[in-house]
DNA sequence: AAAAAAG
């Protein structure tokens, strides 16, 4: 396998790579790296949790120099405040045997770190649209010698939503520049809109374009579900056997708070990010759940993309996406860097034709989402609930028998603790029966850490530790302080059932 | 139509 030292790559970085234990390159960083570096324009395509960061961070900070002169020579736009924040982190890892120095532009913060870093004479800028434009506006940001520009989840970044700012911040920046774009989804006409903002672009696949868009070592499993039995079900699924850290998204973000405040009633460490909440909390939210602090997150599709957890074996979709691309790139949140993950989905009535476009252009030719639990045992076959309430509605988990299971109770205590909140049930219970959701106040999230700390859970990492195609099943602990079941029983019985009784697609 | 992204 291609080690990182293999591509031209300066020893500092490769050494500062190597301080976390990433040695091996994967495809999309082999193939991009060597043409970014020399300064070649570049669409960089490859499936979720597969690199792509380092596939164009690394020939940014090299680009630059060992000792670049003070002030912004690149700029990586991303399309939320949480990817700035991880994508920051990545390229604060390259640069820490050099000099260049990175700094997060993006919205919900204080001015006044940020404008202090620019001033310091950061030289990486890595920001979300509208506090970039707020700050170059200002004259506080000065665009005009980014020689090197990346959009990462480049096609969201063309989408309508953003399409103008990034107009407004292509103005800004040198026309003669390397300009590189990335992204897991590239469709035909955003390819095509994307020439515009570059130069003779090279377009990689770091796959086989035969072989679909979806990783294959992500299970998915598609059922019908009535709205009223989610939360029991999504419940069950909480308590299936080897599960690690679960990712639970929903369509808005009333749902989601919802959704958090009652898996927390119900006893699961559950913490949220939406755009409802605080940028602290948000924040404070991701931390815990990439430290492993908590192991639900309840999310809307603010973290759909990009966002980086080690050790997420299961995403589910409270809701089914409006479109494939979402869906991929949720599912993708799972199921990174060579592991296997399983991907749930809940379609509701009404959106059977949603499924029906997902499964046709994912090309996963699955005939029809299967009836939750009234008439499907094969929801708990395939997701190893513990045998005994099987198929049975059950009630919710106690507390108690959760925590147990789960993350050790002193520390959460101590949390709390630490917060001077009183984190427990009660207030959420409150604050459900009264009908009113006064987001944001739920959370009492580990104090004691900032986004920013030793929660940096070597992004893309563990690449060394298997290789490509490599399952790491039943073989592996997922948990943080959860005992090793005693008794694994099969993963999977006689395949998957009969005639379109299978939910399953993929690997 | 929702979510995201400036405040």
């Amino acid at each position: 396998m291609t080690t990182f030292a293999d591509l031209g790559i300066d020893q500092d970085i490769v050494d500062a790579l190597a301080s976390k234990g990433i040695v091996d390159a994967f495809p999309i960083q082999e193939q991009t790296i060597p043409l970014g570096l020399p300064g070649q324009d570049i669409i960089g395509q490859a499936k979720t949790g597969t690199g792509k960061t380092f596939g164009f961070g690394i020939p940014v900070v090299q680009r630059l120099g060992l000792n670049p002169e003070h002030g912004v020579k690149a700029l990586i736009v991303v399309p939320t405040r949480e990817l700035a924040v991880q994508v920051y982190e990545d390229i604060d890892l390259l640069t820490s045997n050099r000099s260049t120095s990175v700094v997060a532009i993006y919205g919900g913060k204080a001015y006044e770190g940020q404008i202090d870093q620019l001033k310091a004479g950061a030289q990486i800028v890595v920001g979300t649209p509208g506090r970039l434009i707020d700050l170059a506006g200002q004259r506080l940001l000065d665009l005009s010698n980014a020689t090197e520009v990346v959009l990462d989840e480049a096609d969201k970044m063309l989408d309508l939503g953003f399409l103008a700012d990034i107009e407004k911040i292509f103005q800004k920046v040198p026309a003669v520049r390397h300009t590189q774009l990335f992204s897991a989804t590239m469709p035909g006409p955003i390819v095509a809109l994307a020439r515009r903002f570059m130069s003779n672009p090279i377009h990689i696949r770091a796959s086989d374009p035969d072989e679909g868009l979806t990783q294959a070592n992500i299970k998915h499993l598609v059922y019908r579900a009535h709205s009223l039995d989610k939360d029991e079900i999504i419940a069950r699924i909480l308590q299936a056997e080897g599960r690690g850290k679960t990712v639970i998204f929903t369509r808005t973000k009333r749902a989601a708070q919802r959704l958090v405040d009652e898996l927390g009633d119900r006893g699961f460490n559950v913490g949220g990010v939406h755009g409802d909440m605080g940028q602290d909390q948000r924040e404070r939210s991701m931390a815990a759940f990439k430290a492993g602090k908590r192991d639900v997150l309840v999310a809307t599709d603010v973290a759909a993309r990009g966002i980086d957890v080690d050790d997420v074996t299961h995403v589910i979709n409270h809701t089914i996406p409006d479109e494939d691309k979402t869906y991929l790139h949720r599912a993708g949140r799972t199921g990174r860097a060579g592991k296997t993950g399983i991907a749930v989905t809940f379609v509701d009535w009404e959106d059977l034709h949603k499924w029906a476009l997902i499964n046709r252009a994912l090309e996963f030719g699955q005939p029809e989402p299967v009836e939750t639990y009234s008439s499907s045992p094969h929801l708990f076959e395939d997701l190893d609930i513990p045998a005994g309430t099987k198929g049975r509605l059950v009630s919710a988990p106690k507390t108690q028998s959760v925590k147990t299971e789960r993350a050790p109770r002193p520390e959460r205590a101590a949390d709390a603790a630490a917060e001077g909140t009183d984190e427990g049930g009660t207030r959420r219970r409150r604050r459900r029966r009264g009908g009113s959701n006064p987001v944001g106040s739920t959370f009492a999230e580990g104090a004691t850490d900032s986004a920013s700390g030793d929660s940096q859970s070597a992004p893309s990492g563990d690449r060394s530790a298997e290789g490509a195609g490599t399952h790491d099943g039943a073989g592996k602990e997922h948990h943080d302080g959860k005992p090793a079941p005693a008794r694994r029983r099969r993963r999977r019985r006689g395949g998957s059932g009969g005639a379109g009784a299978a939910p399953v697609v993929g690997a």
